[in-house]
Parts: C-alpha cells; structure tokens; sequence
DNA sequence: GACAATGATGCAACCGCTTGCACTAATGTG
DNA sequence: CACATTAGTGCAAGCGGTTGCATCATTGTC
C-alpha cells in the first residue's frame, strides 16, 4: 500500500541503498541525486519505516514513560516537558498508565521493552530489586525514587518537607500530621524521615492512603480525631480532598487545622482556601529526565543522578495555630 | 544481546519456523515439542519481538491515542478505560499529546502512522478535510468529532446541553451565558447550536476559550457585565475557574449566577460550590474506541457512529434565579 | 495392503531498511 | 603520465520474525 524504499529507488533510477542514505546520511549522497530522490519521494507521499528501520539499527527512536496514575495532576507537566523535549531531539515518548498496579507495571515494562530504546520509570511502584531485574533488558532512567546504579532524578522532598514542617512550627502548630502516600512510594518515606528527624514537633502519622482527594476525604475524620493543627499532606489532592472533608464536618482551614501540601497543582491555586504546598518541578523533572536517558541510550550509560530544587509556595491554607 | 528466535531454535534443535507457530499458532505444533520449545525460551528469557514480527504481519498490536492536553482531566478516565480495553485485547496504547495544536497533532499523526495500527483521535483540533486526508494512511476513530465516512464515537452533546438549558431555565433563568471552547472543538459548535435552537432564552455567547480553568477565571468579568444569571461553560475546568473569578469579585454562585458545567470530573465534585454539570461517558468512549478501532483494522472498517448518552448531574452551583 | 487424509516439521522467500564492502569514475599529486 | 585518493553508487547480507509450500511419517479407510 504505502510507498516503500524500493519504490522510490525504482522511481527515481538508483538503488536502493542510495535512497536509504538519502535519507540517514545525506552527506554520502550526491547533492543532485539527492534532491532528485527526494522529491520523487516526496511525490510518492514516501516516508521511512521506523519500525523497519529499528530492525537494523537497533534504535526505535522510541521512549517510554511509565506513570502510577495518569489522573494524577502532577504527572501531566512531567509528560508534557518529556514529550515537548524528546520531539526536539527526534524522539518519540508512548505514554502508559499502570494504575498503580506493580504487576501492570511490570508487564508494561516487558512489552515496552522491545519498542523503545529507553523507559522513564516514574514514581514506580515496583520494587527495587524488581527494577534493578527489568533493568537487563533496556535502559532505564527513574525519577522520584533512589535505585542503585541507574539514572535518576529526584527532586528534593527531603528539603520541601522540611520547609514545609518548619513553616507550620513557625506559625506555632507543634502537634503535626503527616498524611502518607502508597505503600511503595519513595516520596512518602523520605516525607516520614524528614518529619520524623524534624525536632520539637509531636508527629502523627496517618495512612498509607491513596494518593487521590479520596484519599485525603477519608481520612479528615482520623485527622479531626489525632489533634493535629497542622497537615502535611503527600501531595495537593490528598491536601484538597482532607480540606472537604474537614469543611464537611465543620472545621474550618486554616482556622482550625492547617494544611500543606506537594506538587503545586494548578488545582491548588483554585481551591479554596488556596493551598500553601510544596512545589515540584515536574516540567523540569521530564526534560532532565529525557536527557539522561538519551544520554544513557548513547554512552551506555552514567548513573548519574540529578536533584532539583523544591521550594515552599505558602497560600491560604496555612496560618497561625490557635492558643 | 537479547535472545531471538534463532537462539531458542537451536537450543531446542527445531527449525525456527517452528519456535515461530510455538508462539503464533501453537495449534500447529506438537504439545510435547511446544513444551520443550517453551522451557527453552523461558529458559533463555526470550520474547518475540513485537516490530520485527510487524514487519511480517503488518500489524503492531499497538494503537496510538492523540489527545488535545494531556492534563484535561477529561481524558485521563478514557485514556485508562482506552488502555486496559486494549490490554485485554492484547494491544497497547501509546499516548500522545499534542498541546492543543493542530500542526503538532498531524505531525503526531504522520510519525504514529507506521508505528500503531490504528489511531484513536480525541477531540481532534484538525479540520475535516485533514483529518480525512491523513485517514488515508491508517485507521482512525474519531471521538467527540463528526467526520464523515470514519467510524466515531460521540457523547450526545446536544442532549446534555439540552438538560442543561432546561435546568436553568426550569429555575428561572432567562438570560444564559454560553461559554465556547476552543475554536476547532466540534463539541463546542454542538453546545452553541443547541443553545441557539433553545427558545425562550436570551443567550450570550462568550468565547472562544481556552478549556482551562485559567479560560473560565479570565471571563469572570464579562461574564458579569453581560447580565446572564445562567452560565453553561464548555467543560469543568472553565466551570470551575469561572466560579473562582467570581467569588473574587463577591459574585456568590448559585446566589447570584448559576453555573453548569460539562464532563463531571472529579475536581467537581469537591469544588465549593459541587458542581452542577452534564456528565459525559469517558470511560464507556474509551473503551467502544478501541472496539471500533480494532474492528475497523480486522474488517477494513465499517463507519459506524455510536453516540453514547450523557446526563444532567444536579449539585450546588445552580439554584433559583434571583427575581 | 494400497491409497488418501492428516499432522508435524523444515525450507526459503520475504517484510522495509541499513551498512560493510566492492567497484567505477573523477580528481589530485609529484 | 602513472598512481593514489576520493566521491558516489551498487551489491548483498543481514535485522527477527512469518508463512506458503514441500516433505515425510502416521493413521484411517475400504
């Protein structure tokens, strides 16, 4: 159906292989010969077949990025930047949603595989081990988790955590709450360290929960009931669902309790009270994310790991603790 | 690196041909030597390769999935119903974005082409006549788009926006604000012209804007200055920001102005107030995409039209008109 | 017991493209 | 002017699979 190589090199009276490096190695072609088989090209509606292509070089040109929950508003800047950064470098990224489910994720993993020539592995829920393991067939770059050896890209939960507990000490709450995430995420285990390191301050810990404004919903009750005056929520939706739930049953943000929370979701800056959080640089994230990956497709790989900033965005959702 | 058919033949010491039906046709394969064929493979951690098992076949197993924006929470519920439809199917679905830009989208489209068996195009920003030009090259389904002659799966706009309409003027609205969406949105065209066809209302028309809360917020202004006490925004997020440009300028909705919105995402319903919106069947479209698609691929393609019903979901942001 | 049908496997061409190597003609060098 | 370079192109072998056809035992049938 399509036109292939074979056609245009027919078309235009050379052989094939100069047709093929016509188009990936124009300098190995004569200029004339050149124009002449592209616009015979052209004319055909010719375009090379990736997947073809893929057959000998080994290189799809293909990434693919691997998220917990598409839904999640703090994913879709990441995936954008990723997507917006790998196209300038003639990259394509596929997109999968693994539900928060390992064992999709695993499997997305194993078919991605063959299809790309890299996998951007966010906030996995896989384990370690199981990472390392898939890490044999194709080339990974992870971010928002620590793994030995491979590429990463963090950004600083430990410093916007800290920032955040010394923002609700500041404004005198001393009995704090920190609402934790899924089980399997290394975001929420670094939140708990930094809090639980953090002195001077009577920490509860309450969940895991799911990382959704259900999640937060749930749990207003159990925040009421702990006597915390001040949240750390894992991230903004659990934040926004806590704070319905809390306005639900009476109590009144920042008034009564105070909440934080982390990504910098736009839908933070529209709820109401506005919500004091932590921002990430996701849009970052997925280009330095990119980068290395590439980078690691090319050179085999550095593990190099990148950290970047985080910074506290303080709203409406924060204020004084009652005496 | 990785271990092809070839290696498992020969350390199974059958032809290729057979390690090949082992896996595609295993019907054609004697159960004792499909077992040995198998434990070698497994043994040898070997995976068909899906790109060089198309270039054979002509089929990926993959489909690609366009959408507008990637962070519309609109998309995020088809997208997953979309994937793990497909998943059951044996197929995956790689997700692209293409921000909202038809040249970005058809250049989506061009390099997608090759590598998917077919397309799923979410409320495309591209016109008829491309769409149908670019057809020519792969299978698509169009959803939330009418195009002639492509098989398309639509959410019965008109009818909701009907709902809509007659909930606001049941309550007493006689003026109604109508805010449009994005300029290429078929959606949009939908709304107004059922608005249009509506009488007894004095309708305003708005737009158009971007389908973003930051598109609802910017109208807030005019919004109010146009007299309207019934709004219907293009979708939530407009909704949504609408109503926080009007808190801030002291207009209380459902007091002051009623506001519907379309979709009923998630963030609705912790909006303050709950949103009131014609709720549309995401998942159900994602997943009767992927039908039609795969059917279309197998069959050569029946244009078949399914228009999925939506409903009117009543909350807090629409009351009685003020007398 | 001869012959057809059936089941299991091998053979080899092919899918669309890349690439090392060989070849030819033109160019540069002393 | 003979010879070494170099630029441009063709040749053909792959990349990792699939698949129509041929082959060869078996088994079934009368």
């Amino acid at each position: 159906m399509a036109a292939t190589i074979r056609d245009v090199a027919q078309a235009s009276g050379v052989h094939v292989s100069t047709v093929s490096r016509t188009f990936s190695a124009p300098h190995l072609v004569n200029a004339e010969t050149r124009t002449r088989v592209l616009a015979v090209a052209e004319d055909l509606g010719y375009r090379p077949n990736r997947a073809a292509r893929a057959l000998t070089t080994g290189r799809t040109h293909n990434l693919g990025l691997i998220v917990a929950d598409i839904s999640n508003p703090f994913f879709p800047p990441l995936i954008k930047a990723a997507q917006a950064h790998a196209r300038t470098r003639d990259y394509h990224v596929f997109v999968a949603d693994t539900d928060e489910d390992p064992l999709v994720e695993e499997e997305l993993i194993q078919t991605l595989t063959k299809q790309v020539d890299g996998v951007l592995l966010c906030s996995p829920r896989l384990s370690n081990r199981a990472i390392e393991r898939l890490h044999a067939d194709v080339p990974f770059v992870v971010v928002n988790r620590r793994v030995k050896g491979m590429p990463t890209v963090l950004m600083d939960v430990r410093y916007g955590a800290r920032l955040a507990i010394d923002h609700l000490t500041g404004l005198g709450h001393r009995r704090i709450a920190l609402l934790s995430g899924p089980s399997g995420s290394w975001t929420s285990k670094e939140m708990y360290e930094t809090a639980a390191a953090a002195g001077g301050v009577d920490l509860v810990i309450i969940g895991p929960n799911a990382p959704t404004e259900e999640g937060g919903l749930a749990v207003a009750a159990e925040v009421i009931a702990s006597g915390a005056t001040g949240v750390l929520a894992y991230n903004d939706l659990v934040a926004i669902g806590l704070i319905e739930g809390l306005y639900e049953r009476g109590v009144q943000v920042p008034a009564d309790i105070s909440v934080v929370g982390v990504d910098d979701i736009v839908a933070g800056r529209l709820n109401r009270p506005k919500l004091t959080t932590v921002a990430m640089p996701t849009a970052a994230a997925g280009r330095m994310a990119v980068d290395l990956l590439l980078q690691s497709v090319d050179d085999g790989g550095a593990a190099t790991l990148a950290t970047l900033a985080t910074s506290l965005v303080v709203r409406e959702s924060t204020g004084q603790a009652r005496a």
